[in-house]
DNA sequence: TAGATTGTTAATCGATTAACAATC
DNA sequence: TAGATTGTTAATCGATTAACAATC
């Protein structure tokens, strides 16, 4: 079947770092909300969690003008704005790959905002299928992978098997008709351009760390 | 005591981002090893992998000559330059502070390089301190924290602890010594200029592709 | 109206990519 | 020597920051 023809949507116009910022600023302003504040002006957004305020309105004006000139930002009006924005608003369903540590980690992992609801979670392993998470899924096969995310509707997988398996994983997750997901096993994968991809490799970084050990240890020009 | 004259280390010429691609290539090269390659050129690596080979050429040429003109680079040569230029030769001891599941699935993650070698983990909840991971090690109770690093060596510590606790537990961290933190909590830290902290936000991660997701599902213009 | 702050345009900065002289 | 490929300089690109006109 033909790729149905692709619009330009926001996301081909605005850059990666910004929408990873917006996630950000929401944060902050969840914390001025909490703490009573009603306006905020772009300057003391920044000042008061080390941001550019520049920066802060040039993302912001890609969606509209969510400001108002001589006053600020309404804190309540622009957490809601984000949220749509974001996509916050709706629940987002997700299934998780791989029923090891990490896994099951994510799986009983607190911290997702509303907007996230995991729904289920696969392995391969006769030894794991059947079981309960702690909050209740049952871990099932991946061969019901496909059917499972047709009938609950899932649109973000996480991948939390070994890095042998990712690539394996990854294509069974498009086939099943997901278009977004977030990778945690470490090494590239490849998806088709209609799928959005994001990877926390966390090697890296952990490689990234004892670079700067290193250096810092010999401390000394090459 | 005051800090001891910091001298111009290779990490403050190099790029985060160059630092993060070595990972990459070691871990490209070590695909190479695998499969016999002995020599290989910026143009091959970089067409094989999906990279571009200037840039490929210009990160190694900061570590000095680690090429010949008209020949390459010799894959094993080169691999144990990146090994010994990224810190991969001499262990890294690293503690892990909170023993939840995500603590715990990193106490006992196969995926670490040799380089790493996870030594200690820590808690405050009692029901947890004095347990045993998977592989052995002991859940120790924090304010055992400054003392276990002295005595282990540990040079790095990954948090993974609930983001309401995470600046209080990298403050200790900070005050019993270590240099470079790994956080797993979502949302900003504050360290010393002298430690070097790296974040992997995954939350943020999520809310990227739901912003793609939300965006894909209008695909209009602002 | 005067003061404040946005949205936007222009200037700066840094990183990526291309080009090429050096050299194996 | 001729061909290949590096290390490095120059050109391009995009992102960040500064400046300011619009406007509340």
């Amino acid at each position: 079947m033909p790729e149905p023809e692709k619009r330009a949507t926001l996301a081909d116009q605005v850059s990666e770092a910004t929408t990873s910022r917006l996630s950000v600023y929401l944060r902050c302003l969840d914390q001025l909300a909490e703490a009573g504040v009603a306006t905020v002006a772009s300057n003391t957004l920044a000042a008061r969690f080390g941001l550019n305020a520049a920066q802060i309105r040039k993302d912001l004006a890609h969606f509209g003008e969510l400001g108002v000139r001589g006053v600020g930002y309404d804190v309540e009006k622009l957490r809601r704005h984000l949220r749509e924005i974001l996509g916050l608003d709706r629940t987002s369903r997700v299934g998780i790959l791989g029923a090891g540590n990490l896994g099951l980690a994510l799986a009983d992992y607190s911290g997702f905002r509303d907007g996230f609801e995991v729904v289920a979670i696969f392995d391969t392993d006769p030894a794991k299928v059947g079981r309960r998470t702690r909050r209740g899924i049952t871990v099932r096969h991946i061969y019901e992978l496909r059917e499972t995310v047709a009938r609950e509707g899932i649109h973000i997988a996480l991948i939390a098997v070994p890095a042998t398996a990712a690539q394996d994983v990854v294509d069974l997750v498009v086939a099943s008709g997901i278009k977004a997901i977030l990778n945690f096993a470490p090494g590239a994968l490849r998806v088709p351009p209609h799928v959005k991809l994001k990877s926390v490799d966390f090697t890296v970084s952990l490689e990234t760390l004892s670079f700067f050990l290193a250096s810092d240890r010999d401390g000394n020009q090459p």
